[in-house]
DNA sequence: ATGGGGGTTCCACCAACTGGAAGGTCAAGA
DNA sequence: TCTTGACCTTCCAGTTGGTGGAACCCCCAT
């Protein structure tokens, strides 16, 4: 199968699929014209990254991913450390956007929103910080 | 000040406040010897740009912001707007994040995470989308 | 004079692609 | 046979928002 064949029926696109093979993710044949030849076994491959990936897995932890599957001495484990720290990572990605979002949902509503310059959202940004402030969490970044 | 001070101030690294300057955020003067010199209004700038970036406004949002600011004329639409559209980015990442988090969330638990290579997560990274298939969500990416 | 702690520029790198240019290949139709 | 158009190829650059490091300059105290 050419890689436009594989990138419908994997649902990636085309460039994807060669950068994929670009940083070694996935290895297909060439025919003699130079173009890639792709086996049921790549398509099975790239229709598991592109899962992963939309799980929010990166890449390294896809490549080590692969490994796993492809070692059928694998322990578990190793594939639940992996899951269970990205679990982790998305858990504080949502909990700083929720703070992020607890904030600026404030602004939007305090402001009015009209032809007036008067605006609390600009007011807030442009606070100084002001030692003893109550009230005043910390960002985190 | 220079930029060091600048940095402890305003709570930004210095090799951000020189990036900011690059792209055109902040001007700060120059001293005979090269050194940037910042002004307060330059402090004041940077810890507006700090804070927006913290509540997760792109650099274009911030530079508009900044604009806005400067503006006495300005309309607090135009604020109110900027902000409203970041409310539902960040909405949409939430959204996004917490389907994640489900799907994983469930995986992690199914899997016994042992020594041996018998594995749900994999299992389902690995699982053929179905025809049909009932509960199989689109995955946005 | 020398050492340390500032500062400067510039270039490369991170993630994970994406867009586009310039060109080769192949099958079908006039 | 030629041409058209849909494929395919490689390579380079750009995205976002910085960060790390090298090589070098500057200034003050000892």
């Amino acid at each position: 199968m050419n890689i436009g064949e594989i990138a419908r029926l994997s649902g990636l696109p085309a460039k994807t699929i060669r950068y994929y093979e670009d940083i070694g993710l996935v290895a297909p044949l060439r025919s003699t014209n130079g173009y890639r030849t792709f086996r049921q076994s790549d398509l099975h491959k790239l229709a598991f990254l592109g899962r992963a990936r939309s799980l929010g897995f990166t890449i390294e932890d896809c490549r080590t991913l692969l490994e796993l599957y492809n070692d059928s001495a694998r322990a578990s484990a190793d594939v639940k450390k992996i899951a269970s720290e990205h679990l982790v990572r998305i858990d504080a990605k949502v909990e700083e956007l929720l703070a992020m979002r607890k904030t600026l949902a404030h602004l939007v509503h305090e402001c009015a929103g009209d032809n007036r310059p008067n605006c609390p959202i600009l007011d807030d940004l442009s606070a100084k910080p002001v030692a003893g402030q109550i009230g005043c969490e910390k960002t985190s970044r």
